[in-house]
DNA sequence: AATTGTTTACCCATGC
DNA sequence: GCATGGGTAAACAATT
């Protein structure tokens, strides 16, 4: 049967309730997540029946934005200035309609209470990255690894600018570096190789449970149509959808993951006068997500005066996209699959050659206890890290897990590199999973 | 001023 | 009948 056309419905009103279309309009978003502006143009784009009468639906939208816990907001990125936060959809609640059916839902998606509570201290920490570091580093205690935190309405909310960071920056006992302007990496995006094609590839967009789902031109109709609009996690699992990670993602992730974590678990100290101002949102991701890891792979040693930025980026980006995607995607452990969602399937060899000159070279000498940096060429840039850089947490969430073609895939990617026999394109994505990944 | 976000209240439909 | 999900209106606060 023919998909309708997506005015199918034309003046009539379609079938689905709000939550269900801003969930549509957040599943089919690059990014998964949009704000309240792109709501409404996806709604308006794809029901013609809403383009009037705006200001009735557009309330009734934004009560259940707020209303429903299904729908988390996350703060806007400081470099991207404008109207609104970001909205996207609990993983929690992927599966919140039953049988991907976008009609009624069994039941309303509600986060018990601690969980919530974390998730918006979560947010509320990720708001102000810089005062979480310095937290962390005077209190000793991880950043939400200390137990529950105090309720959202007992935090001082403090904008991310400047003014804010040059205030606390004066009560540090060492002076933070000098600060460029206010710009956060964009994406944590590892540096590109150099044949590497960090070109986005959108999302294929989950097809309605029975053709009625009209889809928009800006949504690209999916390869097929077996597709719930909410895939069971599993099979999310297996076939991890390319999100580009941005900020955004990792924004999200860490609140999530420390939203559904255990709390507990080792204090990553971080210096805020060698970090980098770059880094410090990435950072404090990370340290978020530290409830349900033992540590961090990038130790505070790391951050030394010659890191380069784009060492760091790539080395923590690699981690936080790890983290973050899994986390995305449900509350299971991360599983011991590396799944760089930053590349396209036949870019994963790059992904892992990244790994191995910021990693696996180093693993080599886990014994070794020689605590001279180790130097590694990075493109045009040198890269000095520690060597215990390389010693990969144990003990994390996820078990380890599997050994899933530890050895393999450096030959692998070396052999795609090279023109050789290549894997095809999604096995190799799947299996690009050292075990030196598995944290 | 316009937009965005939160909250409360009420009504109706549906399923048990 | 009751609980729940969904839609609407409205008041208000916060933000840009």
């Amino acid at each position: 049967m023919p998909r309708p056309s997506r005015e199918s419905y034309g003046d009539q009103k379609p079938p689905y309730s709000y939550i269900s279309l801003t969930a549509m309009a957040i599943w089919g978003s690059p990014e998964k997540m949009c704000t309240l502006a792109e709501i409404y143009k996806f709604i308006m784009d794809n029901f013609p029946y809403y383009r009037k009468n705006t200001q009735r639906w557009q309330n009734s939208l934004r009560h259940n934005l707020s209303f429903n816990d299904c729908f988390i907001k996350i703060p806007r990125r400081p470099d991207r200035p404008g109207k609104g936060a970001y909205w996207t959809l609990h993983p929690s609640a992927m599966n919140m309609f039953e049988n991907g059916s976008f009609l009624r839902r069994r039941k309303r998606f509600k986060i018990p209470k601690p969980e919530k509570d974390a998730l918006e201290a979560g947010l509320a920490q990720i708001n102000n990255p810089l005062r979480c570091l310095e937290a962390s580093r005077c209190s000793g205690e991880t950043l939400l690894g200390g137990g529950a935190m105090p309720p959202l309405s007992h935090q001082t909310k403090q904008p991310f600018t400047v003014e804010s960071l040059a205030a606390s920056d004066a009560k540090l006992p060492q002076p933070l570096p000098p600060m460029p302007p206010v710009s956060l990496p964009l994406g944590f995006l590892p540096p590109p190789m150099p044949h590497v094609s960090l070109t986005h590839r959108p999302l294929p967009f989950p097809p309605p449970p029975s053709d009625t789902l009209p889809l928009s031109p800006t949504h690209p109709p999916p390869p097929t149509s077996q597709y719930s609009p909410y895939p069971p996690l599993p099979h999310m699992m297996h076939h991890p959808p390319h999100l580009t990670p941005s900020i955004h993602h990792l924004y999200a992730a860490a609140a999530m993951a420390a939203s559904l974590a255990p709390c507990g678990g080792a204090a990553p100290l971080v210096r805020p006068a060698a970090v980098h101002m770059s880094h410090l949102t990435t950072l404090a991701s990370l340290s978020v997500l530290n409830p349900f890891t033992s540590s961090l792979p990038l130790r505070p040693q790391a951050v030394g005066p010659r890191t380069s930025t784009a060492a760091i980026s790539a080395a923590l980006a690699s981690t936080a996209s790890d983290y973050s995607v899994s986390r995305l995607l449900g509350s299971k452990p991360p599983p011991p699959l590396f799944t760089h969602p930053a590349m396209p399937p036949t870019s994963c060899a790059a992904a892992l050659t990244l790994h191995n000159s910021h990693f696996h070279d180093f693993c080599a000498e886990e014994d070794d206890d020689d605590d001279e940096p180790i130097h590694v060429e990075d493109d045009d840039e040198d890269v000095t890290m520690a060597p215990e850089d390389s010693r990969i947490p144990s003990g994390v969430a996820g078990g380890g897990g599997a050994d899933v073609g530890t050895n393999k895939l450096p030959t692998e990617a070396r052999r795609e590199q090279e023109g050789g026999p290549q894997v095809p394109a999604e096995e190799l994505f799947l299996r690009t999973s050292p075990s030196v990944r598995s944290i």
